[in-house]
DNA sequence: ACGTTTGAGTTATAACATAACATCGCTTTC
DNA sequence: GAAAGCGATGTTATGTTATAACTCAAACGT
């Protein structure tokens, strides 16, 4: 799998929000949802989450476990793979298979399947609320007498910032 | 990614049809192909390609490479690679980016993109020719002004012959 | 307080994939 | 036919991702 995603590259619609809040937010709303579920949310998968929520690109977990260390956290492997699975139980992070990469999820509260578009250049990953394609995909499913349990689809391409080369990327 | 997979199941279609001559018919198309697009279909090459074909399950990387060692071919995992390099750019296999492994493609002569139904107890995985499926994600990512290239559609759950528990599988 | 459950620490290793460089054989060109 | 060029393969080493297995500690219910 193939990628030109430059790490120092932000994707260019991160320009135009103010990130601390969009984190923020995800936190909280997280923290109200592991209530809800009588689920921990311990230190460090609130630190995961919030790493994973740092960018709106796919962290893989050695990237997180690097920034634990210096978190002063433990960080040997166990410790943000476990975070991660808890994360993903409770339907607050998305695992991007094709990256092998990890991202929080921008509707925990309705959606468990994650619709992605991911760019190859900048890296980002935009999910998609695509309750339509949910459906479909069980019905397609249901024609062939398959049970579904999870739907990955992931669409990769360019972003529409990094569609015109010769124009700089945003910082 | 939990799979209760067990790798001496067959998946139950698979005994409904002679596979032998399922595979005979891919290598023929895959010689057919590769001549008109002057490519060439080495020893090592149309051997993975019979290898990812044997059975409806994905093979993995080095499952493949055990099979070439028994066969008496090179076995370091860049030959494995390479010739799956060669078939994934002549459209000849896909790669299941969820269980980091690889199958032969159905229909080399027509589609680029896989659609696959996985089953997490068998470990088959069926690919379906949705070329409606297709035009309508390229629709989502122009909605999005993503430029797409490359889609990966990955359903998991259990196949008709694996819903069934009390019954036996067929092998 | 006590046992049970859940989370986290630790060590080691499994599983998947590629970098980098050497070699071999074919064909193209002179 | 020698030499250059090229595509395929061999070889060694290493990088990257993920989990097994066991231990210890903290939280929770009773």
């Amino acid at each position: 799998m193939p990628t030109d995603s430059d790490p120092n590259l932000l994707p260019a619609f991160c320009t135009n929000h103010d990130h601390h809040l969009c984190i923020d937010q995800a936190l909280s709303k997280a923290k109200r949802l592991c209530q809800q579920h009588n689920a921990r949310l311990t230190p460090v998968r609130e630190r995961v989450l919030e790493l994973i929520w740092q960018s709106h690109k796919p962290l893989g977990a050695y990237q997180i476990l690097d920034r634990l260390a210096q978190d002063g956290f433990n960080s040997a492997p166990p410790t943000v793979y476990r975070a991660l699975e808890f994360l993903l139980e409770q339907g607050l992070a998305h695992r991007i298979t094709s990256l092998n990469a990890f991202i929080g999820c921008s509707h925990p509260e309705r959606c468990h399947q994650g619709y992605f578009l991911i760019c190859r250049k900048c890296g980002s990953a935009q999910e998609l609320p695509l309750d339509a394609l949910s459906t479909q995909l069980k019905q397609i499913a249901m024609a062939e007498n398959f049970h579904l349990e999870t739907q990955i689809v992931e669409l990769s391409g360019l972003c529409p910032g990094c569609q015109h080369p010769h124009q700089e990327p945003t910082l």
